[in-house]
DNA sequence: GCGACAG
DNA sequence: ATCTTGTCGC
């Protein structure tokens, strides 16, 4: 017997109660003290996401691998299944995690950084969906939100490049990263075995053109096609 | 106690 | 997340 890739624990929650205690066990297994993949060297990349259909209770999950110094795309895969846990603010996790990790293990390539949408550290419990991924794969993850969540922030200078703190009270929990002149930051917080700097280093590599990283965009567009690809051939 | 709150 | 066309601009 072989493990499967990815695999969820046995004790995969089904209830918020359930998953507040899954998320405390989870946590005490994050690795906050590795510096990540140097920008340098060759990196595959590996952006996902999911979409939902309320309508059908189904949610499609994509991974798209790219190759982190030319964008372009190393390999791609998909999954579908069924939205098993309700949004709540502080849980996203358990809502997305099943089916990401099942796109993740159907990729044939192993990533070197994982970039979901949300975010890892900065959390009101320190453990996003970006540190679940993390400790779930062993892979190192950085989250990239489009939104600061609950967390304060000055405005970033006006430059690509040009970053401030995301700030909980006097803690940085990660950063407002400006990816493009004059337009809104992204929010970037580490997961797993990735630092800030770092962390920061490769969102800005991986958005040479458009506020969200490429890897962001690909696995976007990519759930969204698997999404409506789905039912009817 | 209630609301706000990533996707 | 999702509901959603054309339109303005580089």
């Amino acid at each position: 017997m072989t493990d499967a890739p990815y695999a969820l624990p046995p004790d995969w929650p089904t209830t918020e109660a359930e998953a507040t205690a899954v998320q405390e066990e989870l946590r005490g297994r994050v690795v906050l003290d590795e510096p990540g993949p140097p920008p340098g060297a060759p990196l595959v990349a590996v952006g996902v996401d999911v979409a939902y259909d309320d309508e059908r209770d189904v949610v499609a999950a994509a991974a798209v691998a790219l190759d982190a110094t030319t964008l372009d795309v190393v390999a791609e895969a998909t999954a579908v299944g069924r939205v098993s846990f309700p949004y709540v603010p502080g849980l996203l996790a358990f809502r997305e995690v099943p089916t990401v990790l099942d796109a993740l293990a159907r990729l044939d390539v192993t990533p070197g950084l994982v970039v979901c949408d949300g975010y890892g550290l900065a959390h009101p419990r320190r453990f996003g969906l970006a540190s679940h991924l993390g400790v779930l794969t062993g892979l190192p993850v950085v989250g990239v939100a489009k939104n600061p969540f609950t967390f304060r922030f000055e405005p970033p200078g006006p430059l690509r490049g040009d970053a401030s703190p995301l700030l909980d009270g006097e803690e940085e929990v990660g950063r407002a990263l400006r990816t493009q002149p004059g337009v809104k930051p992204v929010f970037v917080s580490v997961g797993h075995r990735v630092g800030l700097d770092r962390a920061c280093e490769h969102v800005l590599r991986l958005a040479p053109r458009f506020r969200l990283p490429e890897t962001t965009r690909a696995a976007d567009a990519l759930c969204r096609r698997a999404l409506a690809g789905h039912g009817r051939p």
